[in-house]
DNA sequence: AGCACGCCGACT
DNA sequence: GTCGGCGTGCTC
């Protein structure tokens, strides 16, 4: 491509707009912009943004073109690859492009308007040669040596400021501070060495030329004492109770010098490394299976505890041994941890987390080493690494295949990260290999079509059985009057033996609070949330009631707040209740309890956990926090509270979930030892999904599953998409979402289904109703998308349905 | 999505 | 008379 006047560059924004934006380049900015590099732009009156470069072209468009602000990077940031995988996202998941812009950047790579404006370096000071507004610009920047833009239309009365920026940027006398723009600054630390010119001994003999200063002596004794020649000055005082005001006076003589040097955020401590485990019969076979699988996707199906992560380990080590890079996909890293610190066991230093609680420094910096290979040739990551700039991967394991925290639920883009997983094994010609002890069904199907290969652990890792299983009828139990509280007999029979044996127990109940709900006796009346309709859940530790959905609260009170009579009556339970009645029954025990709000402080997770592993704590009470990956040696009993609650959900996917929780939490059971205990409590004690888990026959379940939803028309043998029509008011959501179901029944016919009021009728304060599109699997997604997404356009121009918001969810969950 | 512009009501 | 509500339209 060579250089011609004008040259135009199409820029990709992180704006929810479906088009890229385009900017015009000089011949300067033409030889060091590369396709994937930043650039900053000027963006509306007042706005400067940091887009990615997608194309360059010289098409004059018919509008006027602004000229970018500044170059932001160096090398593309983002290979021309990426590029083409963001425009597959943003196709199939029907969003824009700047939204999978949005979601795949570290933040610190985004940044619009903190924007500075310094002076320009080569600027001459001859003020004569500005007008008076320039001069007082150039004024107020030497007075306090950077500028907001902001500040600057604050300084000049008017909003428009970016054309002026422009000129005086080009006169040279201003410039943007691109440094600014490289949010991502790199952690220094301040390290002290000895004076290049001296030795030990030329070092004391100068200090004692000077004045007596014995506590200067003694800290350069302790210095001269350290292994290192250079030695981070806050650790070193710190550990020898020195203060750092001596090693100033050393300085101030010559003595020692200081410097600085980058820090890793993300450091690594243990570089100590074990060899591989060496794998038992049956995995070896797996593993062999697996190397010589010519399917480009495998599923790694193997019952909970049989030792899936050895496998993966292996197959690790042999995509590093390859040069290449690997991703271990995982549903919420703060559930891994123990994952992580196993894989550091064998890898060391070459692990990297990456995960959206990471702070956005920390996770720059990962993002930096994982585009140039630098450190982390293995990446452990929530579904957002899916968006790292891997640049030689070879291999892509998604552990716990099924769970759906994969599937990112808002903003857009709605993606899974499970079957982004597979889409990018094609585009790296990596290897994918899927993993669950309770496939999907979607995988599964998968399997059975031959597009995936499969492979299965059926015996638990070590020899351990698997827990007794039995179901306990709550309903017999109420009407024998055989219930303390929420706990039946049998349970609390099971409690104590498993205290007498010295052992631990889990209990699960996926419900966090009090009671969700409280009514009022006498007149009926519940608390609802005012943004949304859902009643509020009360919690006792705050003495609040809460919203589970927009975290909306109201002090709780003793009277009804419609009636006024002081007769109000906690409906339901969740998992503070069980704490609380456990508390009463064994108020000699350690009863902790897991769940959204008490591991909301940072480290507060890990805290439970280690006081669980070291057998502090008698009985964890937790939410489905408590299923995922924990491995813990001394759980004897795992009590699930409810199983009902899991079984009458209103998703076509409650008894694939119901299963797949319900296994994953009796998992957590004996996993060290035989002779462990799981417990269930429904009040359906014959229900089928039931029996099958108390069978471990997840056959029956698939093959029952697969028939209702072939049936019913489900995936995996329809597409579904999701359209959700949004207002404030209720009259024109329900006007909105007639009208667009009907105009879309004219394509799809009977595909449509609704609208109809989603199990949430109001949410923050917009009411909702669904569409949903059943697609057969035969008929071409890309077609039936175009068509949609032309109706929604449609329905977008229409003037009477101004601000109804519409939601596309392709692939729902 | 922001954010500016614009056209109507309740206040000093 | 003005301040400010949020409806509408644009952003290269």
């Amino acid at each position: 491509l060579i250089f011609q006047e004008p040259c135009y560059i199409d820029v990709i924004l992180p704006l929810p707009i479906n088009q890229k934006f385009t900017y015009q380049i000089t011949s300067a900015h033409f030889s060091i912009i590369q396709v994937g590099c930043r650039v900053a732009v000027p963006f509306g009156r007042s706005k400067v943004y940091a887009g990615i470069v997608s194309n360059f072209h010289f098409i004059k468009p018919e509008y006027e073109v602004k000229y970018i602000l500044e170059v932001l990077d160096e090398t593309p940031i983002v290979s021309l690859m990426h590029i083409t995988f963001w425009h597959w996202i943003a196709d199939y998941y029907m969003c824009s492009l700047g939204e999978v812009f949005n979601a795949a950047l570290p933040s610190s790579f985004k940044l619009a308007n903190e924007t500075f404006v310094v002076l320009h370096p080569e600027w001459n000071q001859n003020t004569s040669s500005l007008n008076d507004i320039e001069y007082l610009i150039v004024e107020a920047i030497e007075l306090q040596k950077r500028l907001k833009i902001q500040e600057i239309g604050q300084i000049l009365e008017r909003k428009s400021v970016l054309p002026l920026i422009k000129m005086m940027q080009d006169r040279k006398i201003i410039e943007i501070e691109s440094e600014v723009f490289e949010r991502f600054k790199p952690k220094m630390t301040k390290m002290i060495r000895l004076s290049s010119e001296l030795t030990a001994q030329s070092a004391r003999s100068l200090l004692s030329s000077y004045k007596h200063s014995p506590m200067q002596a003694s800290f350069l004794d302790f210095f001269l004492n350290e292994t290192s020649s250079v030695v981070p000055i806050h650790k070193f005082c710190k550990d020898y109770g020195l203060k750092t005001s001596y090693a100033k006076g050393l300085v101030k003589k010559g003595i020692i010098q200081v410097e600085y040097e980058e820090v890793h955020r993300l450091k690594n401590e243990e570089a100590m490394t074990r060899p591989l485990v060496n794998l038992n019969p049956e995995q070896s076979k797996v593993l062999k299976n697996l190397r010589a699988s010519k399917k480009g996707v495998n599923l790694l199906h193997g019952v909970t505890s049989s030792g899936k992560t050895e496998v993966y380990v292996h197959l690790m080590k042999d995509c590093l041994d390859l040069g290449k890079q690997v991703l271990l996909l995982v549903p919420e890293i703060a559930l891994t941890i123990q994952l992580v610190n196993r894989l550091k066991l064998f890898f060391g230093e070459q692990v990297g987390v990456y995960h959206s609680r990471f702070g956005t420094n920390e996770r720059a910096e990962l993002w930096r080493d994982v585009k140039s290979n630098l450190r982390f040739p293995i990446i452990v990551g929530a579904r957002s690494s899916v968006f790292l700039p891997f640049d030689n991967l070879g291999l892509i394991i998604v552990d716990e295949e099924h769970e759906s925290s994969f599937k990112q639920q808002d903003p857009a883009p709605r993606y899974n990260a499970r079957d982004l997983a597979v889409v990018m094994g094609n585009y790296y010609k990596a290897k994918v290999l899927l993993g669950s002890a309770t496939p999907s069904l979607e995988t599964s199907y998968n399997v059975i079509k031959k597009k995936f290969g499969i492979h299965s652990l059926n015996t638990r890792f070590g020899g351990f059985s698997f827990p007794e299983m039995s179901l306990v009828d709550i309903s017999y139990e109420h009407k024998r009057k055989r219930m303390n509280g929420h706990f039946s007999e049998q349970l609390l029979n099971s409690i104590q033996d498993t205290f007498d044996r010295g052992e631990q127990v889990l209990l699960f109940q996926n419900r966090r609070g009090y009671a969700p709900q409280q009514e009022c006796q006498s007149c009926g009346h519940v608390s609802h949330c005012k943004h949304c309709d859902v009643s509020l859940t009360y919690h006792k530790k705050s003495n609040r009631l809460r919203c589970h959905y927009c975290g909306f609260a109201i002090p709780c009170s003793s009277t009804c707040s419609s009636c006024k009579k002081q007769d109000l009556l906690m409906k339901g339970f969740g998992t503070e209740k069980i704490e609380d009645e456990l508390h009463q029954i064994f108020p000699d025990r350690q009863i902790q309890r897991m769940d959204l709000d008490t591991t909301r402080k940072k480290g507060a997770y890990e805290e439970l956990l280690n006081r669980f592993e070291d057998q502090e704590i008698d009985v964890l009470v937790g939410t489905q926090m408590i299923s995922k990956g924990l491995d813990f040696s001394h759980v004897g009993l795992v009590g699930v509270l409810n199983a009902d609650q899991m079984l009458n959900f209103p998703n076509f996917r409650a008894f694939e979930r119901a299963f797949q929780m319900l296994c994953q939490v009796s998992g957590r059971a004996g996993r060290k030892k035989s002779g462990s205990k799981v417990l269930i409590q429904t009040f359906q004690a014959d229900h089928n999904v039931l029996n099958w888990i108390n069978n471990h026959n997840y056959k029956e379940l698939l093959a029952s599953q697969l028939n209702e939803r072939q049936s019913f028309r489900y995936p995996p043998y329809f597409r579904l998409i999701h359209v959700t029509v949004r207002h404030r008011n209720r009259y024109t959501t329900d006007e909105a979402s007639q009208f667009l179901a009907s105009s879309l029944r004219s394509v799809f016919e009977h595909r449509i289904l609704g609208p109809e009021y989603p199990s949430l009728e109001r949410l923050k304060g917009f009411y909702q109703k669904q569409i949903l599109i059943k697609l057969e699997r035969e008929l071409s997604y890309s077609v039936a998308k175009n068509r949609l997404s032309i109706f929604v356009n449609n329905f977008k121009s229409i003037t009477l349905f101004k601000g109804v918001h519409i939601r596309l969810d392709v692939d729902p969950y």
